[in-house]
Order: C-alpha cells, then sequence, then structure tokens
RNA sequence: GGUCGCUUAGCUCAGUUGGUUAGAGCGCCUGCUUCACACGCAGGAGGUCGUAGGUUCGAGUCCUACAGCGACCACCA
C-alpha cells in the first residue's frame, strides 16, 4: 500500500452512530473552525521538539523566523513570509524530518525607542525627563504590553513553530550573547572606536550605519561661492577668486582647504595659494588632489573634513584640521561663529544672503542628486564627523563571499548570490554604535583616570589599563542588526556547546525578502561562519566553512504589492490588513493565494479576487467531504463499514485505478515543486488535482458505484467507498502544508473524531508509489475524458435539453473499445444518454458527428440543424488542419530537420501530421455529404 | 553613474535544459435549482508571446539593439 493511501489507523468502528461528527454545515465557514484549531495547535504544543528526539534518527530541518519588530504589526508581506515557512515546515514534519521553526521578535532599538518616545511626548514628559534607567523600565513595560501583538497574529494563522522557544533579542541569555561576540571581535582586532564620518540623523540624534540611509533622488541647487585669493602680502588680491560649488553652503563655515586637480591648468597659478574664507575670515590653503574631477562644477572643491567623507580623506592626505560646525541636532555650532544656534537650513539661507550681500556667490544651478535620508524618520542624513564603535568589516566578508562562493549557501533565485557579491565586494566598515537607550549597551567602560577603554564581558572593577576605579560604562547601544545577526547561533545556547546546538546549527533554511537581504542575511552569513568556525562538530572535529554557514539555502520571495501593483504604504493608504482578509475569507484562502502567486522572481500583486477562487476551493473540499460524509453514513446504514487500515482495494475499475495514478502522480510532482520552493506550482498541482480530478470526475463517476440498495454487490460498494475515502484522505494531507484549517477538520471528521494522530499536521505526507501510477490509465482516461467531453459539447450544439437521455455511437480502435466498453455506463451517466453504441458504419450525419485524432462519436438525435452554420464550422477547422498538415509537411519535406532533430520529434510530427491528414478527410468528407443534405 | 529584473488572453500570472497544436485562475458569453457544492455544474469565445534584427532544421524560450516599466546599489562636491 503506498503511503499515499496509508491510513496509519482503522477508521473508527463507529460509523453507524447516526452522521454525529458527519453532519458539517452545508457552507464552509472558516471562521467556525480556524480560531479552535489555531488554539489548539498551541496549546497542545504540537509542533514543539528538542535535540534529544534527534536520535531517532530523523534528519533535523531548522528554520528561523526571521524576527518582526516588536513594534510591528502584521502585514501581507509578513503573512507571505509565514505562509512559506510554514508550508515548508509542515511539509518537512510530515516527511518525517524533525522540522523546528523557532519564532521570536526583534528589540529594534530605533523604532521602539521612537515608538515609547511618542507615548512620553503626549503625555508632556520626555525621555530625558524619565531619565535612562526609567525610560528602559517604561520600554520594558510596553513591551510587555504590547509586545506580543505580532506573534499572537501569527498564532491565529496557524503557524507551527516552536512556542516554547519563542525569544526576544532583549532576553538575559541573548544579551549576554551579544556581549560576548563583542568582546570577542574586540579582542580579536575586528572592532575599533574612532572619529569618523558617519551618517548622522539629527532627529533621532544617533550615528546610522550606511543601510540605514535611503537615497533619494532630489531637484536641488548648486551654488558658486567665490573664495578670494590672498596675495604676496596677506592680503586678497582685488579681483581675485577662486570659484567653488557646492550643494550644501552651510558647511563651508567648516572648511579648512580647497581642492583642485593637480593636473587641472586652470587653477596652477593658485597651487600653494591661500584663499581668505568669506564669512569666516580665516585663510585656507588651496591643496591638489587626484580625487577631484576637473569637469564638475567649477573643478574646484571646498574640504570640509568634518562633514563630509571625501572631503575627510584629502583632509588625512593632506594634514588637515577638522572643524565641526554642526550639533547633535543639527544646528551651527560655536564653531559657527554668528551663525551659532541656527538649524542647518535656516544657517544655509542665512549664508547665502550674506554671500550675496558681499558679491561673493556666484552662478546659481538647478541640480538633480541624490539626498541620504533616515530610513527611519526620513530627515536628510548630515554626515558628520563622530566618535563611533566600527566593525572591521573585509575579514568577515571575505569568508562570507567564500561560503558562497564555494556553494555551502544555495540563493533561490540564484540571481541573488549576484546582488550579494555585488554588495559584499564593496562593502564599508560597520558602524555599530548607536547613540541610543534602547539596546544592547556597549560593554566598554571608559577610565575617568587615563582616559582609556577598558572592553569587558562583566563590569569590571577597575581601569584595565591604570587601575583606576573612577570608570564608567559606555552609554552607546549596539546597532540591532548586530543581535539579529547572531541569532542562528545565539538561539540554540551560544557560546555554549549546547545539545541545541549540535542539532540545529546550521539552519536548513532562510526565508525572506530581499529588503533584507543586506541588513539581515549578509550580516547572519558574516557573524555565522566567523564565530561558529571556531565551535566545534558535535563529534569533537574542528569545524569547516561549509558547517559554520548560519544556514544552507536561501529563498528570496517577492514583495506583496496592491491589486494595482503599488507598494503598500501607510500613506497611501492601500495596505491590506491580512487579518482583515483572513477574517472575511478563512486563513486558508488567504494562505493559498500568497501560495499560488509566490512564483520566484517577479513581486505579488495580491488581488482579492484571486482569494476568492480559493475561498471556493475551501467550501468545494469542504462539499466533497459531506457528499463522502452522506454516503460513509449510508452505507453503515447499509452494513458497509470501510476500514483505512484493510489492505489497498484492488478495483478493477477504471476511476479507481486512475485516480489512485494521479494520486501518486501528484504527490509525486508536489513534493518535487516543494523541494525547489515553487510554491505556485505545487499549489496549482493540488488545485487541480482536487477539483479537477477528485471532484469533477472521479467523484461523479463513483456515484454510480456507490449502490446500497438489497440487491447490491455490497463488496463492490465497499471497495469503492473504501477507496473514495481513502483517497480523500490522502487528499487531505497532500493539501494540508497549505490549507491546515480545513484539512484539521475535515481529517478528524474523516476518522469520526478518533484519529490516529492528534493532528493531521503529525500525520505522513503522501509520497509517490510508482508501480501505482499507471501511464495506460491514465491515457485511457484521459480519452474517455475526452469522448465525454465531446458529446456534451455536441448535446450543446444539437439543443438537447439538460434533462433529456440521448443515443449515442461511437467509432474507436481496439484499444480504446477496450478501455470503454467495461466502463461505458461512465460514459452514459456523465455524457447523459440513453445508450452507447460501437458502431461498425457511420450512419449518422456529420453534422450529428465529431471526430477526433482516435475517434468518431455522434448523437442520434433529431435537430434541424443550421447547415450553413455546420459548414462554417466545419470549414474553420479545415482551414486550421490544413495550416497545420502544410506546416508539418514543410518540415518533414526538409532534409536539414530530418538530418538534425532527434528522433521523437521526427516521429512525433508523423504521427501528428497523418493524424491531422486524417481528420482533413473525415472533415471534407462532412462538408460534402452536408452539401448533399443542403 | 553602476547592477539586476520584467514585458505572454480583458486582468493577475505559469510556461522546466530551444522541439509536435502556448496554459491556469479571475472576468466575459451561453445553458442548467442534475438528490456534495450557485463559493456550483456543463459548454464556449479570447493570444501574430513589447519592437526590429540575428543564431538554429526549429525561438515565447538563446544572442544583439531599441522602446516601455520596475527594483537595488552609489562618498562626484
Amino acid at each position: 500500500m503506498p503511503d499515499g493511501l496509508a491510513g496509519d489507523a482503522v477508521l473508527s468502528s463507529n460509523l453507524d452512530t447516526p452522521g454525529m461528527p458527519h453532519e458539517l454545515q452545508k457552507a464552509y465557514d472558516p471562521t467556525a473552525i480556524e480560531d479552535r484549531w489555531a488554539a489548539y495547535w498551541v496549546s497542545e504544543r504540537l509542533f514543539h521538539v528538542d535535540s534529544a528526539s534527534a536520535t531517532s534518527g530523523a534528519k533535523p530541518f531548522t528554520i528561523l523566523l526571521p524576527p518582526p519588530n516588536v513594534t510591528g504589526r502584521l502585514h501581507m508581506g509578513h503573512m507571505l513570509n509565514q505562509t512559506e515557512m510554514d508550508i515548508l515546515t509542515r511539509w518537512h514534519r510530515m516527511c518525517g524530518d524533525l522540522a523546528l521553526w523557532v519564532p521570536g521578535t526583534d528589540h529594534a532599538g530605533i523604532a521602539t525607542q521612537m515608538m515609547v518616545e511618542r507615548q512620553l511626548d503626549s503625555e508632556g514628559t520626555s525621555r530625558q525627563q524619565l531619565g535612562r534607567e526609567a525610560f528602559i523600565e517604561r520600554v520594558w513595560e510596553w513591551r510587555r504590553h504590547y509586545g506580543g501583538a505580532i506573534l499572537d497574529q501569527m498564532k491565529r494563522l496557524g503557524a507551527s513553530v516552536d512556542w516554547s522557544r519563542e525569544y526576544f533579542t532583549m532576553d538575559e541569555n541573548l544579551s549576554r550573547a551579544v556581549k560576548e561576540a563583542f568582546v570577542r571581535l574586540h579582542e580579536q582586532g575586528l572592532i575599533y572606536r574612532g572619529a569618523y564620518i558617519v551618517n548622522w540623523c539629527p532627529r533621532c540624534q544617533t550615528a546610522i550605519s550606511d543601510l540605514e540611509v535611503v537615497h533619494e533622488e532630489q531637484q536641488g541647487k548648486l551654488w558658486e561661492i567665490r573664495y578670494p585669493v590672498i596675495g604676496e602680502h596677506g592680503k586678497p588680491e582685488p579681483g581675485q577668486f577662486l570659484t567653488i560649488a557646492t550643494t550644501r553652503p552651510e558647511t563651508m563655515l567648516g572648511d579648512v582647504a580647497v581642492a583642485v586637480n593637480p593636473e587641472d591648468e586652470r587653477y596652477k597659478h593658485l597651487h600653494g595659494k591661500k584663499l581668505r574664507l568669506p564669512l569666516m575670515g580665516r585663510e585656507i590653503p588651496v591643496v591638489t588632489d587626484s580625487w577631484v574631477s576637473s569637469d564638475f562644477g567649477t573643478g574646484a572643491v571646498k574640504v570640509t573634513p568634518a562633514h563630509d567623507p571625501n572631503d575627510f580623506a584629502i583632509g588625512q592626505r593632506h594634514g588637515l584640521e577638522s572643524i565641526s560646525v554642526m550639533d547633535d541636532t543639527g544646528h551651527i555650532n560655536p564653531e559657527g561663529g554668528k551663525y551659532e544656534g541656527l538649524d542647518r537650513y535656516v544657517a544655509r539661507k542665512r549664508i547665502l544672503e550674506d554671500l550675496d550681500a558681499q558679491g561673493l556667490l556666484g552662478t546659481v544651478r538647478e541640480h538633480t542628486h541624490a539626498v541620504g535620508k533616515c530610513d527611519r524618520c526620513k530627515t536628510v542624513v548630515e554626515p558628520r564627523l563622530s566618535t563611533q564603535w566600527f566593525i572591521k568589516i573585509q575579514p568577515l566578508a571575505d569568508q562570507a563571499i567564500a561560503a558562497v562562493e564555494h556553494g555551502h549557501i544555495k540563493f533561490t533565485p540564484a540571481q541573488y548570490a549576484k546582488t550579494y557579491f555585488e554588495w559584499m565586494r564593496n562593502i564599508h566598515d560597520w558602524c555599530i554604535s548607536r547613540q541610543l537607550w534602547w539596546g544592547h549597551r556597549i560593554p566598554a567602560w571608559h577610565c575617568g583616570k587615563c582616559r582609556q577603554i577598558t572592553v569587558a564581558r562583566e563590569t569590571p572593577a577597575q581601569c584595565a589599563h591604570c587601575g583606576g576605579e573612577n570608570i564608567t560604562q559606555e552609554t552607546d547601544v549596539l546597532d540591532t542588526w548586530f543581535s539579529s545577526g547572531l541569532l542562528p547561533f545565539t538561539v540554540f545556547g551560544w557560546p555554549e556547546r549546547t545539545p541545541d546546538l549540535d542539532t540545529f546549527y546550521p539552519t536548513q533554511l532562510l526565508v525572506t525578502g530581499f529588503d533584507i537581504l543586506f541588513f539581515w542575511v549578509a550580516r547572519m552569513i558574516m557573524l555565522g561562519c566567523h564565530f561558529m568556525l571556531d565551535m566545534p562538530m558535535p563529534d569533537g572535529s574542528e569545524r569547516a566553512l561549509k558547517d559554520a554557514v548560519p544556514f544552507r539555502e536561501v529563498y528570496i520571495h517577492a514583495l506583496v504589492r496592491d491589486a494595482d501593483r503599488q507598494k503598500m504604504s501607510k500613506t497611501k493608504g492601500n495596505v491590506i490588513d491580512p487579518i482583515e482578509t483572513v477574517q472575511k475569507y478563512g486563513t486558508d484562502a488567504v494562505r493559498f493565494t500568497l501560495a499560488s502567486m509566490a512564483s520566484p522572481g517577479t513581486d505579488i500583486a495580491f488581488s482579492e479576487a484571486r482569494t476568492e477562487g480559493y475561498r471556493a476551493f475551501a467550501n468545494k473540499i469542504w462539499n466533497a467531504a459531506r457528499f463522502i460524509f452522506m454516503n460513509v453514513d449510508r452505507a453503515a446504514e447499509a452494513g458497509i463499514k470501510v476500514d483505512l487500515n484493510a489492505p489497498a482495494p484492488t478495483s478493477d475499475r477504471l476511476e479507481a485505478r486512475w485516480i489512485i495514478s494521479r494520486l501518486n502522480s501528484v504527490a509525486r510532482e508536489v513534493n518535487a515543486m516543494l523541494g525547489e520552493y515553487r510554491f505556485d506550482e505545487a499549489a496549482r498541482i493540488v488545485y487541480q488535482f482536487f477539483w479537477g480530478d477528485f471532484c469533477d470526475w472521479y467523484l461523479e463517476i463513483v456515484k454510480l458505484r456507490l449502490d446500497f440498495s438489497e440487491s447490491a454487490d455490497k463488496a463492490a460498494t465497499r471497495a469503492a467507498l473504501q477507496t473514495l475515502v481513502a483517497t480523500f484522505e490522502a487528499a487531505l494531507r497532500l493539501l494540508s502544508p497549505f490549507m491546515p484549517f480545513i484539512t484539521e477538520e475535515l481529517w478528524h471528521a474523516v476518522y469520526d473524531d478518533k484519529p490516529p494522530a492528534k493532528s493531521i499536521a503529525l500525520s505522513r505526507y503522501p509520497q509517490a508509489d510508482d508501480r501505482l501510477i499507471d501511464s495506460e490509465t491514465e491515457i485511457g482516461m484521459a480519452q474517455l475524458q475526452e469522448i465525454v467531453v465531446t458529446l456534451r459539447a455536441l448535446r450543446k450544439d444539437l439543443e438537447v435539453p439538460e434533462r433529456e437521455l440521448a443515443h449515442a455511437e461511437i467509432k474507436a480502435n481496439a484499444w480504446l473499445q477496450s478501455i470503454i466498453s467495461p466502463d461505458h455506463e461512465i460514459v452514459t451517466k456523465l455524457a447523459r444518454l440513453s445508450g452507447l453504441e460501437f458502431a461498425t458504419a457511420w450512419k449518422l450525419s456529420p453534422a450529428n458527428s465529431r471526430t477526433t485524432a482516435s475517434f468518431t462519436v455522434g448523437l442520434d438525435y433529431e435537430k434541424q440543424i443550421d447547415v450553413a452554420a455546420e459548414r462554417e464550422r466545419l470549414q474553420k477547422k479545415l482551414e486550421q488542419y490544413e495550416k497545420q498538415l502544410a506546416s508539418a509537411e514543410r518540415q518533414l519535406n526538409n532534409k536539414a530537420f530530418l538530418a538534425k532533430a532527434p528522433e521523437k520529434i521526427v516521429a512525433g510530427l508523423k504521427r501528428q501530421a497523418s493524424e491531422t491528414a486524417l481528420l482533413r478527410q473525415e472533415t471534407l468528407d462532412a462538408l460534402e455529404k452536408l452539401k448533399q443534405l443542403a
């Protein structure tokens, strides 16, 4: 018996209990069942696994939930992500793997701090008034109240995660691991602290990393400013200027030089000269630097090392001073002289006015350029000299590149590996310090005496350098992505070597959107490879890079857009709330929508019309169940019981052999597609199987066999019913990863609420048994279907009333006849015939007949047919056949084609040509007869 | 500025290494209260695969150019 049909337990013997659990409501109502099962899965801890279970030999399938921000609300992107992960996790679990899906939330430094600050603001207070400690306590309080929202939503969606492992990135154990990681990197010389140009958000008042800056094209201005040249005697030479161009004139307050390209002929006479910085009055040198391009602006660039990364580099090369002219809030500081206290944009305006007044303002040009904004609050970022902590990224990046290059990590779709390499190869050191309060505080202590820094795992009693006891902890916290980058191993107990770590690391798969490819995925790869390389393997041997990676595969999914392909955003007001949609259509329908649209590489335009269709699908499943249960109950009354544990019902019936063959073919395809993350294909295949094969054909045919009358062959009825129930049960398992709720409900009902396992999720996924895939039966059935469809079409053309039965004749080859004969009642029933006769000579008129490549069928029905319309139809057919024939013959007469094309193609084309020729002849004959008729 | 992707039926999308007559869902048209389902059943219409070249016996599929759309990366003031 194939797994596809294997029931692990007896179908309950209580089926004669009059219909109790089998009594399903007429229409499927997801709200009536989903909450119940969602709660059941959680309370029964069905998806809990531990490392001890690994000894059973099951292969671990570990997957880490990309932790949503603790402040987050579930959106469609989450739901897509979670649906994909859940399908895969459920599938692996049902395939017998040790499937572990670990959930958690991210403390999300800036986002959470902003949220609580807003709250404080509405209460008329602020974090500064509260003080650091009280503020942090307040954030924790916020988290206790609201932090679980997104995971509660996730529970409602039925995600089969191990809730006993739920983590929060600020948990004690994870915080300890973060500290450990920081200290180790520091010991290894991979963390340094220093004053460099960083991206500063004046609103958040913290440094942010390059990645947190989003560039936006903006229409701005390029101002030219004339800097007076100082002559021999220390005085400006009248009429002598060096004109620079800038987009940020306010930074001129901090200028320390003007740079020109050494090759630039226009300025060679100024090399070594000094300039008078307007408004500030100090003398600044003209320096030469090959970085300056002569063809941009005026070819002369003001040098402000404290406010621009390029200028900073120039400053370093030329030993220039750096003058910071702005404070943390983007206001001019005392270095800005009379502009002190002004907001940067107010200062800009004032400065331009003053320059203009002095006649030093040159041409002003429109200039489109990319402006960096804070990813979080969209404030224009100020590049600014600031003392921060950095990770020396190159050594980590090298290893992370190697891991992907050597195939230790596989990307799906593969093109994302390119994007990854592109970024990794152009990476800059990572600024990991943030001037926030909410986050992992950097484990470094400043000495009040010698000013040196002590980095330590525990609060040190004294300075490691001078022994001074007046030490205070660094106030900065770490970038949130630093801690989340460690998660693949810290959630399993790192830095300890735990059984969990031995069992579940590396995780198998990461499922995520490309938007956090660099933020998170790349960082996990770098940090995972770096830290886990030092962790011995479970058997104690040394770990190689291939086993140090945080995951073996990365599946990058699409972005969910609205039905008009617009990005969903709060400001556009086009955000589709998954929970609302779920309440409207049911979780299963929404999940199925997402899965069926999740084809790799393209964004998903989420459309409710589609979800409506999948709710109809769920309703279809529901009603198939009602039909089956109704018959099981009728059978019980007739003393017929089905036993899912009995050997496979061997039936000679065409439809039985066919549906079992189809089930196995489909199981094979679905398993293959899920293995390739083709959720769309997998969903399409099960949908088509259930609706198309199972309901439209098999159920209709099986109705013929469900004869419960006294005179009936009980064994045959029993066999038919058994195949029906067993196939349905297997189909439920096949569908279960996609639609966990409805399949759970119906699966329990199939077993009369005495199922062999606590959940369908713990049953086995159907696996194909090749011996049961019978292609001859499948082809035969396809032929039979074609006969039925042709007859139905004919009925329609002849306008046979729906209720009326018609007599049919058929002409077919011996093989097809042998297929149909024993089961011709199938045709009779489905095509609503009073009888089907195998004809030797064809007597029916062409208007009453249809010919295909393998058979001719006709209806013995009198109707005044429209000869003209019929002739037109045949004429159209004829044209089509002739075109096809011509094309086929052209190819078959082509010597090059015959010589080069594979035999299979040539043979196929020959067969097609002869079939088409036959059809053409039949059509010609029919037209001829029609002429006589007229 | 660099990189990558997309363009197939009215709409949303499939189409595996080039191979015989390009598919699905929704929508549309026609008929049907057929005792599981009108969230249904049955039948049907609808596509010169963005444009122009090229490679090939053969191109929706590979190459080039162009057009349109989109995304990501970026320290030219």
